[in-house]
RNA sequence: GGCUCGGUGGUCAAGGGGUUAAGACGCCGCCCUCUCAAGGCGGAAUCACGAGUUCGAUUCUCGUCCGAGCUGCCA
């Protein structure tokens, strides 16, 4: 058996859209899954929609999601070059479109921009829109194809489809598909300015390069007859196709850039960490024999099967994303957490604080690190409160007994020299012993005398400990105040 | 409009002629708790509709409806 090669063909105009990490992720799994090989081409045949730097952002997202290729423009394989422009310029495309049109399957086409225009808006006999290209130019005579070549008059070159019959084909996902020849447009393979069509450029590369399984996302499932055509017009072996479900936006349309989270880059920005998109991504229109969820790229690897790939559109359920990304939160490793959390606490809290410990703290609590900021910014500040904040049905107080108990308190937090978390416990627990209370008929006031807030991401002594000595009685003695 | 594909709870999904129709997110409740969160336990919620085939359809067939993709010298 063959040894698979899949690819990720990206066209470098940007950020990476998740759908397309979702396709290079399946058409990576599936290369590694049976130990093949997984490579990179960069598909920049339109000029006009370059943005610079985006070739870079491919590399780093590839990098960062650990979706390493073995073979691309870094890292040459043989079958190179890896980037269509540079492919383009060896003449790789016009030899095969002259190859095409030798035999009779593919034409010049001289026609105008205008004519085109008003071939779109015509109707034919049937009553029925035209979509399709009339092959005006096919009937030009050898002389006359000849005389407008030597003239130097602009030209694409086509494919020339039957218009009768029907195109079978046949994708591992969908399973045979048959489309009428008359639908099948004579679509252009190459621009006038000579660089080639998406359509005619992954053809000729995926076979010249070994490309054994096309995967790819289902926006292509309708021109896929067309590029069967293609494969036998020039007697090559058509490769598998795994044509993957669509990624939606709550309202199921197609991903696009004005749902904010439909890039990579996006998600990271957005306090994501990489191993959760990766993982999200998978699970949308794909799931394990097992139903295991949270699975690294190492598990997914051994897992995949892409016979299991849904055909059904997923949406994109950030709700979930979230969820995922707190779960790797809470099982990353400290120091790794750190890195990228403390950055998110010094936005906020001054490095007189214990950052670290702050940050730790909120570890479990959050979802996404940019939601530590407005757990912790009452570290800095108390926020504005109501005094009905002190009722607790549970603590069974209320703002009364909330300042008796502050005030009470507040002579013993001032006689200790110990502050930290363990001693203040232990302080207050033998105050409520000799009252007679509930622990937390005094630690309800004290938490929220210290932070003015209901929920907090530590228990009262934790936060004064943290606050320190000084700050505490402060903000104690703020509460009695405004409690009286 | 035409063509193609799709339709299991709100979402991701398993299943695929006979099941109490898994599981996960979210939601609700309870337990735990120095508040939460985490964790544990439980709950509500689904086979788009109509025919047909069959002893029996969520599962097979057809139709309808709904949705999406394509219909570019974009990919």
């Amino acid at each position: 058996m063959t040894k698979i090669r899949t690819r990720y063909a990206p066209s470098p105009t940007g950020r990476m859209h998740v759908g397309n990490l979702r396709t290079a992720l399946y058409a990576y799994l599936i290369a590694k899954h049976e130990g093949g090989d997984f490579m990179l081409r960069i598909e920049d045949t339109d000029q006009g929609r370059l943005v610079e730097g985006a070739v870079d952002i491919i590399y780093r997202t590839l990098e960062e999601t650990g979706l390493v290729h073995d073979e691309g423009p870094d890292k040459d394989g043989g079958v190179g070059p890896y980037v269509q422009s540079e492919r383009q310029k060896a003449g790789i495309y016009m030899k095969y479109a002259k190859e095409l049109i030798e035999k009779g399957e593919a034409y010049y086409c001289f026609c105008t921009e205008e004519r085109l225009n008003s071939l779109r808006t015509a109707v034919g006999e049937d009553g029925k829109e035209i979509r399709v290209y009339d092959k005006h130019c096919l009937h030009l005579s050898k002389e006359e194809v000849e005389a407008k070549l030597a003239a130097g008059v602009p030209y694409v070159i086509r494919q020339n489809n039957p218009t009768t019959g029907t195109t079978t084909f046949h994708d591992e996902i969908y399973g045979d598909i048959t489309v009428d020849n008359s639908e099948l447009d004579d679509m252009i393979l190459v621009k006038s300015d000579g660089f080639p069509t998406y359509n005619f450029a992954n053809v000729v590369d995926d076979h010249t390069m070994g490309i054994t399984h096309v995967v790819r996302g289902n926006e292509y499932l309708s021109s896929s007859p067309k590029y069967n055509r293609l494969y036998n017009a020039f007697g090559w072996e058509v490769p598998v196709y795994v044509h993957c479900p669509l990624i939606t936006d709550e309202e199921h349309r197609k991903l696009s850039k004005r749902s904010g989270h439909s890039s990579f880059e996006d998600l990271i920005e957005q306090g994501f960490v990489a191993e959760a998109v990766v993982n999200f991504v998978a699970l949308l229109g794909w799931s394990p024999a097992d139903g295991q969820e949270i699975m690294s790229l190492e598990e997914l690897v051994k897992k995949f099967d892409y016979r299991r790939i849904n055909k059904s559109p997923a949406v994109f359920d950030f709700q979930k994303l979230r969820w995922m990304n707190g779960e790797y939160l809470k099982a990353m490793d400290e120091e790794k957490y750190l890195e990228r959390a403390l950055p998110e606490v010094r936005e906020v809290l001054p490095e007189t604080l214990d950052l670290r410990h702050i940050a730790l703290m909120v570890k479990t609590r959050i979802e996404t690190f940019k939601d530590i900021a407005e757990k912790i910014a009452f570290f800095k500040e108390v926020p504005e409160y109501d005094n009905s904040l002190y009722e607790n049905k549970k603590a069974k107080c209320d703002a009364s007994t909330s300042l008796l108990v502050l005030q009470e308190v507040l002579p013993i937090l001032e006689g200790m020299e110990d502050f930290s978390n363990d001693a203040l416990f232990a302080a207050l627990s033998a105050y409520a012993a000799e009252k007679g209370v509930k622990i937390n008929y005094v630690m309800w006031p004290l938490r929220t005398a210290v932070s003015g807030l209901a929920v907090t991401p530590g228990g009262a002594t934790e936060l004064m400990s943290i606050l320190g000595k000084d700050e505490t009685i402060c903000r104690v003695k703020a509460a009695i105040e405004k409690l009286s």
